[in-house]
DNA sequence: AAATGTGAATTATTTCACAGCC
DNA sequence: GGCTGTGAAATAATTCACATTT
């Protein structure tokens, strides 16, 4: 059992994207799609989208395609949004601030539970009904509050230690913000969101555009 | 003339790590790297970093590596560092406030000069010495103050219409932080960044260890 | 001896194309 | 006829391995 064929990681993430759609669709009233409407509507094409479905089952009929509510539901599975996870946020300045206050996550079956940050000016603060406590209390609460989700959002240069923090009170996933890439064990999954880098990249199309280098 | 090879569009993204690690060298005063020492500090391997550069030229010397000044100066040439590219933001929300605060960018060339919203009682508020303006002046603004780069974080029903302005007024490249894909020209670079999805996909990392799913 | 630069091999991901099913 | 599911082909990205340079 448990036959998986490898997968690309980005599918999962296009999963997310189906989903959505799908939430949409039912909210439309649409009760069967095909593989190319999914995709057309997400700026994908049909066969990456049966291609994806396809490493976890068989969810379509032929000739008329897949049922919305169904397919929403099998998905939700895939996906872990029929469960809860409890989330970290260490470093509460202008991103962390608005990721606490951001009220979206819920929806996904994201529950922020708990703030931390170094400075003693913001500790003891609340935000969005949740108390900022100091970095040294992340293990007490990671356990206290069964966080298994954490989010990164301090200075590059204090990153690599508050992931040596929540990877040893157990935390089990990190979306990291800060500009540098961590180092945890294997069984810990980072994902790295770099805004800065983002913008640049795109400065360089502009550099690029307007010629500059190239070999 | 001009004769690049294809390159992987993650090698952009690369090029701004090395960047960055050849920054703190600089000021370490080390004077000299080899691929291989580059790659370990930023988890990536020797091999990684000299096909990267190798797509822009010969700067390394065989049996000793790299000037850590010299690289750098390409690398800021290559990445349209030298120049500085005025950039507006739509949507003053929890996210764009952040963004608008956010101290980092002018030091990687990006300069915000505008920033609009759709809510009247946002509009002629300062905020981070920005006056924010109505949607509708976006056309006026980005001619004016030649902006060239746009960041999008307004809900998603309202993403691609901004879009639509921007592209119309100008705007070359897009980063955009609305959960929907955007349809431009082919002419306008668009990045899509989606924050609850990055959040999401580690839920699914989660739900798979949990034990859930599986073809 | 040490490290670059780069074709060739490998691995990963997407797209094609079509047999089979409703 | 329309559409799924999936091997096979194509494309993209990474890694190997080594001849070459200093």
């Amino acid at each position: 059992m448990n036959n998986k064929k490898k997968m690309p990681t980005s599918t999962i993430s296009r999963l997310f994207i189906y989903f959505r759609e799908l939430d949409k669709l039912e909210k439309l009233s649409i009760r069967t799609i095909s593989s190319s409407e999914l995709g057309e509507r997400v700026n994908l094409s049909g066969t990456q989208v049966r291609k994806d479905l396809g490493y976890f089952g068989q969810f379509g009929v032929s000739g008329s395609g897949y049922d919305v509510s169904e397919l929403k539901e099998v998905l939700k599975k895939i996906l872990g949004k029929d469960k809860v996870w409890n989330v970290a946020i260490v470093g509460v300045g202008h991103l962390g601030s608005a990721l606490l206050a951001y009220s979206g996550f819920d929806r996904h079956g994201l529950n922020i539970v708990a703030a931390f940050d170094a400075d003693p000016k913001k500790i003891g603060k609340n935000f969005a009904n949740i108390t900022i406590r100091s970095i040294e209390d992340i293990k007490q609460e990671v356990k206290k509050k069964k966080i298994s989700l954490s989010i990164i959002t301090v200075p590059g240069n204090r990153a690599q230690e508050v992931a040596d923090v929540l990877v040893g009170s157990g935390v089990e996933s990190i979306l990291n913000f800060a500009p540098i890439s961590l180092n945890v064990p294997d069984n810990v999954k980072v994902k790295e969101v770099d805004l800065s880098r983002e913008l640049e990249t795109l400065s360089y199309f502009l550099a690029d555009k307007n010629g500059n280098n190239k070999k």
